[in-house]
DNA sequence: ATAGAAGTTAAAGTAATGATGAAGTCAAGG
DNA sequence: CCTTGACTTCATCATTACTTTAACTTCTAT
C-alpha cells in the first residue's frame, strides 16, 4: 500500500536532514537509479553509506541532478558539471546555489556569444560560410 | 613532395565548383577524414561519387562541418545538426545560410531561455533549489 | 608505367552516458 | 522468522560520436 513511495525510514532527529536513498533521489529528479548511481561516481553528487553499506543522500542531490540535466541541455559535459559543483558546499545555501546558476548561465550566454560570433565570422559580410576561402590558386600554377 | 596539400586535380570549367576530396574537407574543417566520412554517413554533409567510387564534396561540406561544430557546443546532436541542414540547398545561396545561422542561433537562445526559467522556478523566490522540499521541521526562522 | 599518397568499405574499438539484469544483502511488516 | 521490496556490486548491453584497422583500389606526379 505504501511501500513505491519511501518515506522516512529512520527517524533522524538530528536538525533538518533527509537520508534520501537512491529510489528517492531517482524519484525526485526524475531520473533512474542508475542514473543516481551513476552521478555519484562522476563526482555530480556525493553520499553517505549506512552501516549496510547503502547510500544516503541530502536533499541537494536532486537539485543537483535537476541543474545538471540543463545544463547538459546546453552543451556541458558531467564532467563540466560535476567541476561545475565543485565549488558548491556540501550544505549549500542559498547564495552558493546561486553562484553556480550564475556561472551556468554565464557559461551557455558565453557558449552562445561564441556561436553568433563565429557564424558572423564564417560569413562576414554579405557572403555566409565563405564560398571562397581556399582559391588562391584558381586555375593557375598547376599544369594540368 | 607536395602530396601533403591536395590541389585542383580535374579542370572543372564548370562555374565555381571545387570537387574536393575527403582530405580536403577534412583539413579545410580541421577535423580527421574519418569523421567527414562519418558526417557524410548521418547526412550533415553530401558527396557525389567519382568514376573510381571516391567521394567530391562542394566547399559548403567544410562550412556544415564548422557550423555543425558549433551547433554541438551548444548542445545539438548530429541528428539534430543534419536535420537543420536538411532545409539547406546543395548550392546554398548566403540567404539560405543566414536562415540556418539564425535557426541555430534561435534554438540556442531558446536553451538558455529554458535554462534561465527553469533555474528561477527550481529557486523561486529566495531558497534556491528549494531546499525545504519534502522537510516539515526545518528551522525556517531564516527569510533575510 | 609505376610508386606511393590518399581513397574505399566493413568491422571493431573507444569514450561518454547511461539502462538492464543477475546474484546477493538489508530493513520493515506480519 | 520469513517474505518482500529496495538496496548493493558487477557485468553486459545500448547509443552517440567518432577512430582505427585491414585489405584493397584509385589518383597524381614523375
Amino acid at each position: 500500500m505504501m511501500g513505491t513511495e519511501s518515506s522516512i525510514r529512520q527517524t533522524v532527529e538530528k536538525s533538518g536532514q533527509e537520508p534520501l536513498t537512491v529510489g528517492d533521489v531517482a524519484a525526485q529528479a526524475g531520473v533512474a537509479p542508475s542514473a543516481v548511481r551513476f552521478y555519484e561516481s562522476r563526482g555530480v553528487i556525493s553520499a553517505t553509506r549506512t552501516s549496510g553499506n547503502q547510500r544516503r543522500f541530502s536533499a541537494t542531490a536532486a537539485c543537483r541532478i535537476h541543474v545538471g540535466r540543463l545544463a547538459q541541455s546546453v552543451g556541458l559535459s558531467i564532467g563540466e558539471i560535476a567541476e561545475l559543483f565543485a565549488s558548491l558546499p556540501d550544505d549549500p545555501e542559498p547564495k552558493d546555489w546561486q553562484f553556480v546558476a550564475d556561472r551556468l548561465v554565464s557559461e551557455a550566454e558565453r557558449r552562445l556569444e561564441k556561436l553568433r560570433s563565429d557564424l558572423e565570422a564564417l560569413g562576414s559580410g554579405s557572403r555566409l560560410c565563405d564560398l571562397g576561402a581556399a582559391l588562391s590558386n584558381r586555375d593557375e600554377s598547376e599544369l594540368n
